[in-house]
DNA sequence: AAAAAGGTTCAGAAATAATTGAAAGTATGA
DNA sequence: TCATACTTTCAATTATTTCTGAACCTTTTT
């Protein structure tokens, strides 16, 4: 396989990925884009090299480091912004874990404790309303607390899990 | 709050949470308003809950049973059909996970293992390439076999896990 | 102070995804 | 066998999301 026909899938693949999981397509594009970069592009080289408007790149390059994923690189002497991916992997899973779970798990959770408030025990309908939330806000909190810890993990935390779950 | 609007609140963030991670609102909205309740509902049930059409009821119905995590009930002498959600919502988690890992970890990784077989090792952007698909490869696999244990896993598995992580 | 070089914004256009509803399909039982 | 009571399918419509591009900023250079 040649390093463009590589590039190419490896682009489109990362873009269909972030679609399945709720992330724009081109956001992903550019990522996987600056991901496979050894340098920093200009707004520009993205532009071209996806064939995409400057707005749309724009935008997207914002959410990507909004993200925190993607930085400004400025070079002395140069009038343009430049762009990096971080390209440790380990880094950027926990970096996006941590931004879903504060964007998305989070205000879920808050409706859920209130949920539970919900008065009036008797009745079946009641009991089971209480009972499944209550059981998803606990599986959430559960979920929560793990991802929280590997929002903040160190390199090891996969194979101490791993190790652990062997035995 | 009363147990009508809860229940509103409920599916509604739950159609909310589905989209933001590429699950189609709709489909969640019939997986909530089914995981609520105590009776399993007819298609009859759901389309009037939901004030949704025939055609989208039962295709949505349809890929909850695939994805199952829905199941199809049928009852002595009666002739419509019932459906009941899967209430052991860790059951739900694990088969939701297998199911995104068949359906979608499983492809990446399969491109991955190709892209790797890159020849042409000098170039700067041939490592690069090579470095950051081999990374996301790595962790992909980890990833992956750190869900399949946990969508086999029983009970207590969070528990073990979090115990281990506090050591 | 005007022009140049870039960056940002956002209303409308285009692309994509979800939904409807009516027609077609299937079983049941009178 | 035919009517009834449902279920399934899918072309056309509708809703949602994404993208474009031109106008508008902002900073630097001449």
């Amino acid at each position: 396989m040649k390093l463009t026909e590589a590039k190419n899938k490896f682009i489109q693949a990362w873009g269909t990925l972030g679609s399945e999981w709720g992330i724009n397509r081109t956001m992903a594009q550019i990522h996987a884009l600056l991901l496979i970069s050894p340098e920093a592009l200009s707004a520009e080289d993205i532009m071209e090299q996806l064939s995409i408007s400057r707005g749309n790149t724009n935008m997207n390059l914002r959410s990507l480091m909004d993200w925190g994923i993607v930085y400004k690189e400025l070079v002395q002497g140069e009038r343009r912004e430049f762009f990096v991916a971080e390209k440790d992997i380990l880094k950027v899973a926990r970096q996006i874990t941590k931004e879903r779970r504060k964007r998305e798990l989070e205000p879920v959770l808050k409706l859920f404790t209130e949920l539970n408030e919900l008065e009036g025990g008797s009745k079946v309908e009641v009991e089971e309303f209480k009972k499944v939330t209550g059981d998803i806000k606990d599986l959430t909190l559960r979920v929560d607390d793990l991802l929280e810890k590997f929002s903040k993990s160190d390199e090891n935390w996969f194979y101490k899990i791993l190790v652990q779950m062997m035995k």
